[in-house]
RNA sequence: GCACCCAUCGUCUAGCCCGGCCUAGGACACUGCCUUUUCACGGCGGCGACUGGGGUUCGAAUCCCCAUGGGUGUACCA
């Protein structure tokens, strides 16, 4: 039998951050089993429910490189993909537990449950249906309807425990008498949640079913519709939840919560999902970084964690850094183009000086757009005020050293050079150790004040050359 | 209230199922030092946890019970 599994979020908003990590379990789940992954959407909320959420989270889900089998977008053998177009399917399945017996149709108007559970409340017992309308016979209720009255469908919540099997919390076991009768189908003839994923995952022939702790209790209700339907129910697994700083759910209130912001914050997709994926499951080797897609068979059901997880994007822009120095030189000069000024000189430098430079400080940077920073190295005539910077400029040493290097340098820039070699600075070192009899300290952090007027940096041999020689003779006299 | 779930460094976690190799390992963060051509890189360190109490056992982070704490759910939301 071949794996198929599920996405299924509802268009009410953005893509959540715990969405994505949901959805990339299931996706790496698939792939591990060379299974099927579905994008399902629930769109039962019709209030809250705007296509233009789902067109944005699809486009989320393809940022983060999440790519269904199937879908409202590309189709497949079991749609539709949209439970707003499945209402015929609903609807026959909701008929089948009211023929067989499993659900009834309720009359009760909302005002008088609502009272009756605020008593049920007062009296500290649980505001369960009272099953009023369970005596009422088929055919009496198709009457009424015919006449004009409004009906529910409620499922006839069995009396009796159940118990299953989850890949993360092991033998759960709901006891007898947790929840009453409840309904499946809404007045307007819009199923609930919990009858539209049954008969959802029943249809589309899903064999796991993973997802977060919330849905945990849940899984109650859809056991008890799965067994009145005679079906398998999918093998379930719960993983961790979530959760903000203050120990509660991750929501809006707990800061950048939606995919689309990483996207604008200029983070890497592989590492957000990188991230992700370590938050409730851990690597069998222990790693950290890595790409997910080439987790493979790696990934499994067994190493998800049980307690929740505090959403911290600290080791975020740590992961993002490590995977950004390994893309590829080429790919990051491109992208840092594209964070840097328009005016900034970068632009104006060539392809293979753009490349050198990015070289250079790749090490160096969590974000594309921290390039920006660095650059000032090669391009500011800024003083430091650094005390090590200020203490090197005093030394007897350093005055000597610039007089020299700035007669090289105007020298240099009169015979039309644009830039200095690595091998210039050698020449220049080698002469003020040798002819000037500088050295060490006094040497290198004397030749490093006069030619960058900073106490820190990348090596001389690294900067110096990427430095145009204007700035170079422009600093020498400051 | 009731039901369910959970509990290892500040954070993410390994170890737990199949007790001894755990004076509890790794990563982020914080921090010290080294590299004296110097880094937000790298290397070497430091700080830092088995919620508490009982029990089982020669031996418990690991098994059992209780307590405590936290979370989720309890809708004609999903």
């Amino acid at each position: 039998m071949t794996v198929r599994v599920r996405f299924a979020p509802s268009p009410t908003g953005y893509l959540h951050i715990g969405g994505a990590r949901t959805a990339m379990y299931n996706y790496l789940y698939a792939k591990a089993m060379g299974g099927k992954y579905i994008l399902r959407i629930e769109d039962t909320d019709l209030e809250r429910s705007e296509r233009k959420f789902e067109e944005l989270q699809i486009e989320d889900l393809k940022w983060l490189g999440l790519n269904h089998d199937e879908g409202p977008d590309v189709g497949g053998d079991y749609g539709p993909y949209r439970q707003s177009e499945r209402g015929h399917i609903y609807k026959a399945w909701s008929d089948k537990l009211l023929t067989n017996g499993h659900a009834y149709h309720c009359f009760c108007s909302e005002e008088e449950l609502k009272a009756k559970n605020e008593i049920a409340l007062a009296e500290k017992r649980d505001p369960q249906y009272d099953g009023k309308c369970l005596s009422i016979t088929r055919a009496e209720a198709d009457k009424k309807i015919a006449a004009g009255e409004v009906a529910v469908i409620r499922f006839k919540a069995p009396r009796k425990s159940y118990a299953f099997n989850d890949h993360v919390r092991g033998h759960v076991e709901f006891p007898e008498g947790m929840v009453g009768d409840f309904v499946i189908m809404r007045a307007n003839g819009v199923p609930v949640y919990n009858f539209a994923v049954v008969v959802d995952d029943a249809s589309m022939k899903i064999t796991h079913v993973i997802r977060a702790e919330e849905h945990l209790p849940n899984t109650l209700r859809q056991l008890m519709i799965y067994e009145a339907f005679s079906v398998t129910p999918p093998e379930f697994a719960h993983g961790s939840l979530l959760i903000g700083e203050d120990r509660q759910k991750l929501s809006k209130r707990h800061g950048a919560t939606s995919v689309n912001l990483y996207k604008e914050m200029n983070y890497l997709p592989q590492a957000l999902l990188n991230y992700l994926c370590l938050l409730g499951w851990s690597h069998p080797d222990e790693k950290d970084i890595f790409d997910i897609h080439t987790l493979g068979t790696m990934f499994n059901l067994e190493r998800f964690t049980k307690a929740p997880a505090i959403y911290d994007i600290k080791k975020l822009d740590f992961i993002n850094g490590e995977h950004l120095r390994h893309l590829p030189l080429e790919t990051i000069m491109i992208e840092v183009g594209k964070v840097i000024p328009v005016e900034h000189a970068f632009h104006k430098m060539d392809h293979d000086w753009k490349i050198a430079c990015v070289n250079v400080f790749k090490d160096k940077l969590h974000f594309f757009q921290d390039i920006t920073q660095h650059l000032g190295v090669l391009f500011s005539l800024d003083i430091s005020n650094d005390p090590e910077y200020l203490e090197a400029r005093s030394w007897e040493t350093t005055p000597r050293i610039r007089e020299y290097l700035g007669a090289e340098i105007d020298k240099a820039k009169a015979c039309g050079k644009k830039f200095v070699t690595e091998e210039d600075l050698n020449v220049w070192s080698n002469h003020v150790k040798g002819e000037l009899k500088i050295k060490g300290k006094q040497l290198f952090m004397g030749m490093r004040s006069v030619l960058t007027h900073q106490a820190h940096g990348p090596e001389l041999k690294f900067i110096i050359p990427l430095t145009p020689i204007e700035i170079l003779a422009k600093r020498i006299h400051l």
